[in-house]
DNA sequence: AAGTGGACCTGCTAGC
DNA sequence: TGCTAGCAGGTCCACT
């Protein structure tokens, strides 16, 4: 029997930010929508939060899956009764097995002993769903599960089945970059009486969620802006120029995204994805593609920052 | 109040 | 060959 398995490569593919979350999010949600949980499990071991302990997911037994979303990483599943928040952490990653003797076969190794023998360490949870098995890997544990109720007669989303922040506990995030609500206005506006270096600001979730450190360093590369720049000093058409820096490299990341999991499905062995397209993250020390001058790394929120000293100016 | 830095975690790699 | 130290980074939290 043919089986579907998706999930986004494992350790080769880039980090999950949020063009990789949003693509994930894209490929299960034709998957999970309509199932019903019918049995889970988990490792024991703890993620960031969540204890890692089975009974706290116990009341999601039974409950159909109506919608799955995300805001800024995290991944927003809606159930009859509840929101499952996923979080990918770092290496975080969520795979959908539509092969039910497969998916059968998977949750018999669950046992640690069985999990070592099988391959399949780190897996911390897993759901079986009417046809298929949703299961959770991370070796690192960077990433979480939450579960929330609905409020009292709340099932409180929007028009696109996305609940309010404050719903969800996600308070304090700043719009989403592929939405109306960001803009360089937007950007240029939050950015004001900022100190920070606009790196490391950029990275905070206050003025843009999802821009993480690869995606920070391409952004401000492009829009030839020095990632030690304080925020507050960054002129309005800086501002707009990097907004839409900043939204074309996601957009792009996302196609490559998509095709990554493509290539994943069609289990042909190859990872494309965004990382070939990276013009100066972990090009320490290599040409910079606009005027080859050696691009430079240096740590910035103890994070590592690829930048060209000729092209990006303060 | 804003900003900084430590902690979490483990696979990988460079250096000895 | 085998060991150790350092590095990677999203998010939370304590501290300055």
């Amino acid at each position: 029997m043919a089986s579907t398995v998706l999930q986004i490569p494992l350790l080769e593919s880039p980090m999950p930010e949020l063009p990789e979350v949003e693509v994930l999010v894209q490929e299960l949600a034709p998957h999970l929508v309509g199932q019903r949980i019918e049995t889970l499990r988990c490792s024991g071991l703890p993620l960031r939060r969540f204890n890692g302990n089975a009974k706290a997911l116990e009341p999601l037994i039974g409950q159909r899956v109506r919608t799955v979303t995300r805001r800024a990483k995290t991944i927003v599943i809606g159930l009859d009764r509840h929101w499952l928040l996923v979080h990918l952490g770092m290496t975080g990653n969520l795979s959908w097995s539509a092969d039910r003797s497969e998916a059968d076969a998977v949750a018999h190794a669950f046992t640690h002993a069985a999990v070592q023998k099988e391959g399949a360490l780190h897996r911390h949870w897993q759901m079986r769903l009417t046809d298929g098995l949703l299961a959770y890997v991370d070796p690192r544990r960077f990433g979480d599960l939450c579960l929330v109720p609905h409020a009292e007669g709340l099932v409180g989303t929007n028009s696109n089945g996305v609940p309010s922040d404050a719903t969800l506990g996600l308070q304090g995030l700043g719009p989403e970059p592929l939405s109306a609500g960001f803009s360089g206005a937007s950007l240029h506006a939050a950015s004001r009486g900022v100190r920070q270096a606009i790196k490391p600001w950029l990275m905070n979730g206050r003025a843009v969620v999802g821009v993480g450190n690869i995606y920070a360093s391409e952004a401000l590369f492009r829009s030839g802006i020095h990632p030690a720049l304080a925020a507050g000093r960054l002129s309005r058409p800086r501002a707009l120029h990097l907004a839409e820096t900043l939204v074309e490299v996601l957009k792009e990341a996302i196609e490559a995204g998509g095709s990554t999991l493509r290539d994943y499905r069609h289990a042909d062995g190859s990872i494309g994805g965004y990382q070939s397209g990276h013009l100066v993250y972990g090009r320490e020390g290599q040409p910079c593609p606009a005027c080859g001058r050696p691009l430079r790394r240096i740590i910035q929120a103890q994070r590592s920052t690829f930048f060209c000293a000729g092209c990006q100016r303060r």
